[in-house]
DNA sequence: CTGAAAGCGCTTACAG
DNA sequence: CTGAAAGCGCTTACAG
C-alpha cells in the first residue's frame, strides 16, 4: 500500500482553474493574490485536506527541517531526558528529529552520520560513543553540515560543545564526603580513555588535594564499564582490604547501587561506615535504600541548549566559532552520605 | 552556515565530460553501462565523497525511507527498548526512525501525525496516548498511509496491532499468587480506560474466578496515574483495612515498588505476609530490595515485529487485512512472592 | 493580479 | 553503450 489521497498543489489548481502558482502564491498568503482567490483556494485546500509536502518544499530549498541525533545508547534513563529535551525544543523551532544508536561503536557511529547526511538533515547533535578514538569521519561530516556535540564530547572535535562541568560536579561531590568527615575516599571510574570519566577523575583529584588527603592508588578502583555489576564487584575488592575506605564515589549510579547492595549484603552500615555518592541522578537512584546521594545533571536541559545552539549555526551564513556551553548540575544529598547542617 | 561541499551526479559528470544519465546508470551498476565507464564514475566519485542525495531519490520515487514513530513518553524504560527494537529492526531494512512525543496528549498525537504525513513518512508506528478516546484524526491518517498500533493499541483503530497478551500475563501473575498460597489478592490499577489496564484487571479476574476465589471490591484499588506515589498511597489505604490482603498485584512496577517501600516502612514481611507481582520488568525491579516479581515485556521483541509488519505492509500493493500480533510475555519470579518449587 | 518557466538531484523510458 | 528529456511537488524571479 503506497501512500495515496494525498492532494497537490496542481490538483487544486485543475480544480480551480488556476495556475499551480497562484494556488502556491494563495496558501502562502503572497501579498499579490486577491483576497477572492485566496478564499477559494484556501477554503478548498481544507476540504480536501491538503498538507503541504514538506519534502518538496525542502528539496527545493535544500532544507529538510530534520535534525539527526547520534546517541550511543537509548536504552538508558539519562538518554532519554536527552532526546526529550531535544525533541521538545526541536518541535517549538519546526523541527523533526531523526534518532539513532551507534550502540557505543566507533565504527556505526560513522556510518550513522554517512546516513544522516545522506537523509538530508539540516544539522546533527552527537553524544560520543564510548570507545571513539579517531574523529576523522566526524570531522568530515563537520565540513559538510552543521554538528554538535553534546553530554558525551571530545576536545579533538572543534566544534560546539554542550556539557557539564564533570570536574567542578565530581569536585562538590567528593568535597561534600570530605565535609562530612570522610577521610578515605575511594572511588570507581572507566578505564577507559572517556572524556567524562577523566574529567570525573580529575574533580576527584582536585577535591582530595584541596583539602591535604593524600591520593592511594589502591582505593583508585577502575572497570570497563560501570555496570551495578562492576560496582559490586569493585566494591567486594574494596571490602577486602586491611584498610577500607570509609566512603565511595561512583562515576555513575549503577555502579553506587551495586556499591550499596554489596555493603548491605556486608552488613556494613550506610553512611556511618561507608558513604556513597554517585552521579546521574537516574530512576533507580531513589529506588535503592538508602537512597543514593547522586549529581544530578539536567538532561532535558542539555538537550534543549544542544538544539537551540544547532540551529543557530544552521541558521548562520559564516562558520562560526566554536564554543562550549556548560549546563549547572547539583548535587541531591540522600541518606547515602551524610547530611550537612 | 548551510550544507555545502556536496558532491553530485552533474559535478561528477561534468568532470567525467558524461551525462548525468550515465553517471546515475554507472552508480547504479546498470548492465548497460561499460565497465570502464563504471571504473571511471566509481573512482571519481569515491574521490569526490560522493553521497547520493536520499531526499532527491525519494522525492522521485514518492519514498523517504522513513519511518515515524509516536509514543506517549520518550522517558519510561518500556518505551526506550520498543524503541531500541524499532530502530534495530529499521535499520537492517534500511529506513531511518523520526521519533515523536505525544506527551499522552491527545491533540498532540493527532498533530504529530499530521506532521508525520507532511514529513513524507512511509508509515507510521503509534503507541497511544493514555487519554485517547477519539480516534478519528488515526482514520483519516491510516487512508493515506500504512499504519500501525503497537504496545498502547485500541480496537477502534482497524489495523494491524502488535502488542503482549495483557489479559495472558496478568492471568499467570495473579495464578502464580495462588498457587503460592495466596487468597486475598489486592490489584492496583488504573482508574482511566487504558486497554492494557482494562485486559491486565480481566486476566485478574478470570485467575481469582479459575480459582473460586470470590472478588472483594475493597481491594481492587485504581488511580488515575500508576506511578510510585500512588503505589504507595494506594497500599497505605491497603494496610488501614481490618481484613488485609496477604498479596498486592500492581498492574507497573512503579506502583509495585511503591507498594514494597511502603510495606517495609510498616515492617511487614516480603512475601510472607503480603506478596507483591509488577509489571513491566523495569531496570528498578531488579534495584529495590526484596527483587521484584514481574512480568517480562520484551519491548526489543514488539518493536521489532512492528516494523517488520509495518513494512510488509508498506511494500504491499493491496489493503492487508489488518492482524493482531501478540508477543509472547513471561512472569518472572524473584524475592517478593514465594517460588514455586 | 495571474501564469509560464526554471530548477532543486535524481531515475528511467525512449532514442539513437 | 550513451544521452536528452520528462517528471516527482514545490517556490520564485520574470513577464504580462
Amino acid at each position: 500500500m503506497t501512500k495515496k489521497n494525498i492532494t497537490t498543489l496542481k490538483e487544486i489548481a485543475s480544480e480551480l482553474n488556476l495556475s499551480i502558482s497562484t494556488v502556491s502564491r494563495a496558501l502562502n498568503d503572497h501579498p499579490d493574490i486577491s483576497l477572492k482567490t485566496k478564499e477559494k483556494v484556501t477554503s478548498l485546500a481544507k476540504n480536501l485536506n491538503y498538507v503541504p509536502n514538506l519534502f518538496a518544499k525542502g528539496f527545493r530549498a535544500h532544507k529538510s527541517n530534520i535534525i539527526g541525533v547520534v546517541v550511543p545508547d537509548i536504552a538508558h534513563y539519562f538518554t532519554s531526558t536527552l532526546l526529550k529535551g531535544i525533541m521538545r525544543e526541536a518541535e517549538l523551532q519546526g523541527y523533526k528529529v531523526i534518532v539513532s544508536e551507534s550502540v557505543n561503536n566507533e565504527k556505526k557511529q560513522g556510518e550513522m552520520l554517512q546516513t544522516m547526511i545522506q537523509f538530508g538533515v539540516d544539522g546533527i547533535l552527537l553524544s560520543l560513543a564510548r570507545t571513539t578514538l579517531k574523529v576523522d569521519e566526524i570531522l568530515k561530516t563537520l565540513n559538510h553540515i552543521p554538528l554538535i556535540l553534546f553530554d558525551k564530547v571530545s576536545l579533538k572535535v572543534p566544534c560546539t560543545q554542550v556539557m557539564i562541568d564533570d570536574e567542578e560536579a565530581a569536585f562538590y561531590a567528593v568535597e561534600h564526603l570530605i565535609q562530612t568527615g570522610k577521610k578515605r575516599i575511594a572511588i570507581i571510574k572507566e578505564s577507559e580513555d572517556s572524556y567524562n570519566s577523566q574529567m570525573r577523575y580529575r574533580g576527584y583529584l582536585r577535591a582530595l588535594r584541596s583539602n591535604n588527603i593524600e591520593t592511594d592508588e589502591s582505593i583508585i578502583l577502575s572497570s570497563e564499564n560501570i555496570s551495578m555489576q562492576n560496582g559490586k564487584r569493585l566494591t567486594n575488592q574494596l571490602l577486602s582490604m586491611q584498610n577500607k575506605p570509609d566512603a565511595i564515589f561512583a562515576i555513575t549510579d549503577s555502579a553506587a547501587i551495586g556499591a550499596i547492595k554489596t555493603l548491605k549484603k556486608h552488613k556494613i552500615k550506610i553512611p556511618q561506615e561507608i558513604a556513597v555518592v554517585g552521579f546521574s541522578n537516574s530512576r533507580s537512584s531513589i529506588i535503592i535504600e538508602p537512597k543514593l546521594t547522586t549529581v544530578d545533571q539536567p538532561g532535558n536541559k542539555i538537550g534543549e541548549v544542544a538544539v537551540q545552539y544547532l540551529i543557530q549555526e544552521m541558521n548562520s551564513t559564516t562558520q562560526l566559532e566554536p564554543k562550549t556551553i556548560i549546563v549547572k548540575t547539583n548535587l541531591i544529598v540522600r541518606d547515602s552520605s551524610f547530611k550537612i547542617i
